[in-house]
DNA sequence: TTTTGAGTTGTTCGA
DNA sequence: GTCGAACAACTCAAA
C-alpha cells in the first residue's frame, strides 16, 4: 500500500516555495493536491466579488501546473474537515499538509481540524508559506508585539539577510500523482463549477488588466525586478525596481510592482521576491530595492497585528476611537458617491473608478480616497474597508485593517490625528499633468491643468471651453475639503485624552 | 530606573 | 515663490 499524503492549498496557489508541498512530497509516496471551497467558514471575510474572480483564475492556473506535472487539482466543495476525512478514507491517505494563514476565523478552524485528524491518527504539518517571520517570533523587549512599524522593521530587517532567513524552496519537477485520484467519487467538480464568476459579466476589466496565477507572478516579479528581454517596465534597460521609490508615488505611471494579488493568493511569497532582488542586484540594500523591500515589511507587520490584535478587523486598535464622532446623518448618499466616483473631487473619483473597473487601485490614490472617506466625509472606516473587501482584487484582510485603521488614525502606528489629506494638492504633487484623472474622468479630461484637479474653481469660461457643465456632466464637490477638514480635526479634539 | 528622541506616505499659516 | 513651525499622544529602544 503506498503512503498517501494530501496537500491542502488554500492561499497558497503555487508549486514554487511551497514548504507544505516540499514535505508531502519528500514524505510519501503519492501526493493528493486538494482545494476546498467553503466560503462559510471564512465569514464575515469570505472572498469578495474581484477576489472570486481572480480566485477562479488562479485555481485553474494551478490546475494547469499540476496538470504539467504529471498530477491534477482536486475541487471539493464542502466543510474542510469532513471534505480532508472522507478524503483520507476514501484514498488511504494518513498525511495532510498545509501551509499556515494567521486571519482569526481560518486559525480557529486550522487548529480544530488539526486537533481532530491527530486525535484520529492521521499525520498533520503546518508550514509557514506566507511570511519571513512568524508573528509569535518578533516581539519587542518586553515580550509584546510592536505597534510601531520603524521598531519592528528594525528588529524585523536584521534577520533578513543570507544566513538569517529561510531560503526560497525550488518547485518540484514532476508532483507524485496518486492513482486514486481518477476515482468517480473523488472527481467533484471542475472550478467552473465553484460559481466563483460574476453572473453579470462586469469583469472584463479585470480580465484586461489581470492575469492570475503562479507563472504570470514569477513573470511579473521577474519584469519588475530584473527586466526581462523587453527592457522592464520602464523602458529600454530600465528595471523598473530602480526606479521604485520616486515612480511608486505617480498613478498614471506603472511605477508599483502590481504584485499584490498575486502575493495575497500566495502565487509568489516573500522569500522568493527576497531571492529574486539579491540576485538581480547583488543586495537587498540596492537603490530602489530597500524601499520595495521595507512594503515587503509593511506586508509583514500587517499580518503580525491581525495575528496579535484579531478584533481589528472590526474594532478600532485605539480605544478612545469606540467613541468617535463618525457622521451618522445622511450617509448613505455620501457613501454611494465615494463608491461610484462621484464625489466631485477628480483624483477621489478617479481612484474609485480605477478600482470598480480593474479591482485594484494605486496605492498613493488609495491613502488618498481613504482619508477623504474617513475624514473629509467623517464616515467609519468600516464601510470603506468593506467596500475595498468586496472590490479590490487583492483584498487582503490583514492588509486592509491595517491600511484603514492607518489612514483612520486608529490603528497601530496610525497617521497622526493632524494628517488630512488634501486630495487636490495631492493630485498637483503626484498626478501634476493631471493624465491619470484624465484617464478615469475623462468628462474633465479638456479642462487645463491648472484646473484639472480642481474643477470647481475654474472660471465660467474656461468650463464652456472644456465643454463641461459642473451638476450635470461632472459633479459638484460633495463637501467643502477645507470646512470638513476643520470638522475633523475638531472631532479628533472630541476624543483626545482628558 | 529614568530620560530622551524618533517616528511611511501631510497641510496650513505666517514670515 | 520658499521655509520652518505647529499641529497630540503614545510606543519603543537606546542612552
Amino acid at each position: 500500500m503506498p503512503d498517501t499524503a494530501i496537500l491542502w492549498f488554500r492561499r497558497d496557489l503555487r508549486l514554487d516555495d511551497n514548504p507544505a508541498l516540499t514535505r508531502a512530497m519528500a514524505a510519501s509516496d503519492l501526493v493528493l493536491p486538494l482545494y476546498i471551497h467553503a466560503p462559510a467558514e471564512e465569514s464575515p471575510w469570505a472572498p469578495g466579488a474581484a477576489a472570486r474572480w481572480w480566485l477562479h483564475g488562479s485555481l485553474s492556473a494551478l490546475d494547469r501546473s499540476l496538470r504539467e506535472r504529471g498530477s491534477r487539482l482536486l475541487i471539493a466543495t464542502g466543510d474542510s474537515r469532513d471534505t480532508l476525512l472522507r478524503l483520507c478514507a476514501l484514498t488511504g491517505a494518513t498525511r495532510v499538509y498545509w501551509n499556515r494563514l494567521y486571519d482569526p476565523a481560518t486559525r480557529a478552524r486550522d487548529t480544530r481540524i488539526k486537533l481532530d485528524l491527530r486525535a484520529r491518527g492521521l499525520h498533520c504539518e503546518s508550514h509557514n508559506a506566507l511570511l519571513l517571520r512568524e508573528p509569535w517570533e518578533l516581539l519587542n523587549t518586553t515580550g509584546g508585539p510592536y505597534k510601531v512599524y520603524s521598531a519592528f522593521w528594525r528588529k524585523s530587517s536584521l534577520g533578513l539577510d543570507r544566513l538569517g532567513r529561510d531560503a526560497a524552496l525550488p518547485a518540484p519537477a514532476d508532483c507524485k500523482r496518486s492513482p486514486t485520484m481518477d476515482e468517480p467519487e473523488l472527481v467533484q467538480s471542475g472550478v467552473d463549477a465553484l460559481d466563483l464568476l460574476p453572473r453579470i459579466r462586469w469583469d472584463q476589466g479585470l480580465a484586461a488588466s489581470w492575469q492570475p496565477g503562479e507563472s504570470a507572478a514569477l513573470a511579473r516579479a521577474r519584469r519588475f525586478i530584473a527586466g526581462d528581454a523587453t527592457g522592464g517596465v520602464g523602458g529600454a534597460g530600465l528595471v523598473a525596481l530602480d526606479d521604485y521609490a520616486q515612480a511608486r508615488d505617480l498613478p498614471a505611471r506603472p511605477g508599483t510592482s502590481g504584485l499584490s494579488a498575486h502575493l495575497h493568493f500566495g502565487e509568489i511569497g516573500p522569500r522568493r521576491l527576497l531571492a529574486m532582488i539579491e540576485d538581480a542586484h547583488g543586495s537587498l540594500a540596492a537603490p530602489g530595492a530597500e524601499t520595495f523591500v521595507r512594503e515587503l515589511g509593511w506586508r509583514e507587520f500587517a499580518h503580525h497585528l491581525l495575528y496579535h490584535f484579531p478584533q481589528t478587523t472590526t474594532e478600532p486598535l485605539d480605544p478612545r476611537f469606540t467613541c468617535f464622532p463618525w457622521r451618522t446623518e445622511g450617509t448613505a448618499p455620501l457613501l454611494a458617491a465615494w463608491q461610484r466616483g462621484r464625489t466631485g473631487v477628480p483624483l477621489v473619483d478617479a481612484g474609485m473608478r480605477e478600482l470598480w473597473r480593474t479591482g485594484w487601485m494605486h496605492n498613493r490614490v488609495r491613502m488618498v480616497v481613504a482619508s477623504y472617506l474617513t475624514k473629509n466625509l467623517r464616515l467609519p472606516w468600516q464601510a470603506g474597508a468593506a467596500w475595498f473587501w468586496d472590490t479590490l482584487v487583492d483584498a487582503d484582510l490583514a492588509a486592509n485593517t491595517l491600511g484603514w485603521q492607518w489612514t483612520a488614525g486608529c490603528g497601530a502606528d496610525a497617521a497622526p490625528y493632524f494628517r488630512v489629506f488634501n486630495p487636490v494638492r495631492q493630485g498637483e504633487r503626484f498626478d501634476p499633468q493631471g493624465d491619470y484623472v484624465r484617464r478615469w474622468c475623462p468628462e474633465i479630461s479638456r479642462l487645463p491643468d491648472k484646473f484639472i484637479h480642481q474643477p470647481w474653481t475654474a472660471p465660467a469660461p474656461i468650463l464652456a471651453a472644456a465643454g463641461l457643465t459642473l451638476g450635470r456632466d461632472y459633479p459638484r464637490p460633495l463637501v467643502d475639503l477645507a470646512g470638513s477638514r476643520l470638522e475633523a480635526l475638531a472631532a479628533f479634539d472630541r476624543i483626545k485624552a482628558p
